[in-house]
RNA sequence: GCCUCCGUAGCCAAGUGGUCAAGGCAGCGGACUUUUAAUCCGAAGACCGUGGGUUCGAAUCCCACCGGGGGCACCA
């Protein structure tokens, strides 16, 4: 009992219905652990197709992987057996009906007594053996990439894996899952330059966010007390390997929490996400091996800048004494030191071109100078520094967290401060938020919040070179 | 935005001034009853990204444009 096979003249001119459904009652990854005999019920892509005089043998591929299955003139009569073995090509769907068998060769089987075409590919499979190559087409044709290369299909597979066991850790430590703005009125939360769109009804600009860090606050601020949001941010600013327009972060917030817990809370949640995904807390990107198991280092921000360039911010503090011993230190271009007008700016120049770069091992790097982010806590015990940490691995940022400002008063002279910064040609300012200063007022919780940036966190522990290689639909040109 | 490299058939890929632009996979015709990128035989498939230019002659050299990679700048 097999459906008829389609007149074998080629996969372009074959008039054919796709099917309706067909009945799956086995994956093939569970078919290749199953006892010869077993009768199975498999639905998938024909990946490999050898047809040979009285055998043929082909490849379905589903989304637990492959299994092979076999075809025999003798179980089907040779007219069947000649019209499948002419007729089905690579890409096809199909489903198969029929017992296990193990071959000579040690490979499991799946003996077809019924074979189904459930629909055709009108254009060819790349090619089985290079599978996509030309990295266009691979992020273009992504369902192409995704179908013949195993490393691809892997990273996304460990990607929603990543994301289901940071989700399940948080709901189990008291975290809630919540929603807030996409379309802000003003861009909040980081310094960066925003996408903006309009809204037609309400007749106003809107930008697309960069953080949804003032939103979940006022979450918090109304008696939430433990909250997080997974979600896309935009940022209007450049691509390269460790940077996308739209990207995915983890951010989550919790009430009567300083930066040290995050600290610790952080690499828990980094290491049981390792110890589920991988089964290893140690990764290999790029030929390096990282290492995140045990304690982190932790190094003082304004010490290790003084280790590495000499310069002594905790005694420099204006921005035009700055650049002064960045000029003396030899360490930038006259171009790039007349565009900074802030000190905050400078700082994080020469943060990145001489430190971050340095920091390949899991690395926590704390105490920032107070300007570099205005809804940071000051430290108690010294008010020109911020209670914040970053954990940095291969030079990228993957986490910023600190105890959050919940002074409204502090908070709206730093926004300020920030607004004079823009009015002198700084365009990284953070915006100021009377809304969200107001809801200060109202009273917020001493709280700590972290974010961490999904996407690098996956591409570093998949070994891939790019975040284009573990996002689906990378933006491209049309 | 700037610099630089790349674009050859559905896919992979040789060819860097000179007879009809290699080869492989896929597809097409044929052989083959245990293949593992099956093998073997046969036929076919390319206005060499697009548009100009240089030259007796251009896939090859030059210019512009389109698309992509890498680097710089900007950012997490």
């Amino acid at each position: 009992m097999t459906t008829t096979p389609p007149d074998p003249s080629g996969p372009d001119d074959v008039p054919f219905a796709p099917a309706g459904r067909y009945e799956v009652d086995t994956l093939a990854a569970d078919a290749r652990e199953a006892a010869d005999g077993t009768a199975v019920r498999l639905a998938g892509r024909v990946m490999l197709w050898r047809a040979m005089g009285g055998i043929a043998f082909g490849q379905l591929q589903d989304q637990s992987g492959r299994i092979q299955f076999s075809l025999r003139k003798n179980d089907l009569g040779p007219e069947q057996f000649k019209a499948w073995a002419k007729s089905l090509a690579l890409g096809d769907f199909v489903g198969v009906r029929g017992e296990l068998w193990t071959t000579d060769k040690g490979e499991k089987t799946v003996a077809v007594a019924e074979l189904t075409l459930l629909n055709k590919a009108r254009r060819p499979m790349p090619d089985k053996w290079a599978g996509v190559a030309d990295v266009d087409l691979k992020y273009r044709k992504r369902y192409l990439d995704l179908l013949v290369n195993d490393e691809s299909r892997h990273r996304f597979h460990v990607r929603t894996q990543v994301i289901r066991t940071i989700r399940r850790y948080l709901d189990d430590h008291g975290f809630v899952e919540v929603e807030t703005p996409i379309l802000q009125a003003a861009a909040s939360g980081a310094a960066a330059r925003p996408f903006s769109t309009h809204h037609n009804a309400l007749d106003r600009d809107f930008f697309l966010r960069i953080s949804p860090e003032t939103y979940l606050k006022r979450v918090v601020a109304g008696g939430f007390d433990r909250v997080y949001e997974i979600g896309r941010n935009f940022r209007n600013e450049g691509i390269d390997s460790s940077h996308l327009q739209e990207f995915t972060m983890l951010e989550w917030y919790a009430a009567y929490w300083d930066y040290r817990d995050n600290i610790r809370f952080v690499r828990e949640l980094i290491q049981a996400t390792l110890d589920e995904v991988l089964g290893t807390r140690t990764v290999t990107f790029g030929g390096q091996t990282f290492d995140f198991d045990g304690v982190w280092p932790e190094l003082d921000y304004r010490d290790e800048v003084r280790r590495v360039t000499g310069i002594d911010l905790h005694e420099i503090r204006d921005v035009d004494r700055l650049k002064a011993a960045v000029k003396d230190h030899g360490l930038q271009g006259d171009k790039e030191l007349a565009d900074q007008v802030s000190y905050a700016g400078l700082v994080d120049l020469i943060y990145k071109k001489t430190l971050r770069p340095g920091l390949v091992q899991p690395t926590v790097l704390m105490h920032h100078p107070v300007e570099m982010v205005p809804l940071a806590r000051r430290s108690d015990d010294d008010p020109t520094r911020l209670d914040m940490f970053q954990v940095v691995v291969n030079g990228w940022e993957i986490v910023k967290a600190y105890s959050e400002l919940v002074d409204p008063v502090d908070q709206r002279a730093r926004l300020e401060e920030q607004t004079e910064l823009r009015a002198a040609g700084d365009d990284e300012t953070m915006m100021m938020e009377d809304d969200f200063i107001e809801c200060m007022e109202h009273g917020m919780p001493p709280m700590s919040g972290l974010g961490l940036g999904i996407d690098r966190f996956v591409a570093l522990i998949t070994d891939a070179p790019t975040l284009r290689d573990v996002v689906l639909f990378p933006t491209l040109r049309e």
